[in-house]
DNA sequence: CCAACACATCGACGTTTGTCAATGTGTTTG
DNA sequence: CAAACACATTGACAAACGTCGATGTGTTGG
């Protein structure tokens, strides 16, 4: 069984002659990985990040859903749906009022 | 056919006695939010996080992909995949080196 | 109380995504 | 040249996702 070619410069690295540099240990663990990346799925949708754009630059902070379907373009029940992942995510915040359902940005 | 209840509180609002507040422009596009989302949509994945964390905190700034494929637990052809998702983003950049393949960040 | 409303949830559908085994491409070495 | 290597690509599959019609939940007004 041949010794692989990478193994070799491998070793050598981590000999007292480093030939070439060697990886630092991982800032981002694994657990933070995945809460990483659900917070940026929350964004991996374009109507996803006009909704929150729409949100964040509303008068006074907060916009109702009602004046949220049309400008994106999709239905009712798609924009609850979208409402909802980045209320879940902690990108927004709902507020019933009444009839009404209010979003504002969470930071 | 009744008037929607709404629909009497954004006439009012657009009126000279404004009961509530109107929502400004959005800023983000349509075109600005799908670049946006596709480019949060590279990092919507746990092994794309952890990849970028280990390539942009590689010394010299560059990490191999064989130094890759063990820290994220996934076969090669799936990182391969992902390295490649990642420099169609624009995040890493990819340099051939001989055998190996040299990834950078990309800001 | 009943009808109209705003919104959420459910169910179904087609599309996209992550994954890996198998295979292809190009490079180095004996 | 042939064999071993690093990496990319392909094909197939299950799981997750975006979408919308239909329906459910709670509120307001007559």
């Amino acid at each position: 069984m041949p010794v692989p070619t990478r193994l070799v410069a491998k070793i050598e690295r981590t000999s007292s002659r480093l030939c070439c540099a060697p990886l630092r240990t991982e800032l981002v663990s694994g657990a933070d990985a995945v809460v990483l990346a659900a917070r940026f799925a929350a964004l991996a949708d374009p109507a996803r990040v006009r909704l929150l754009s729409l949100i964040a630059n509303a008068v006074d902070g907060e916009a109702c859903a009602c004046d949220l379907a049309e400008p994106i373009g999709k239905s009712q029940p798609t924009l609850s749906h979208h409402l909802k992942i980045l209320t879940e995510a902690g990108l927004i915040q709902r507020e019933k009022r009444g009839i009404w359902a209010w979003y504002r940005a969470d930071v």
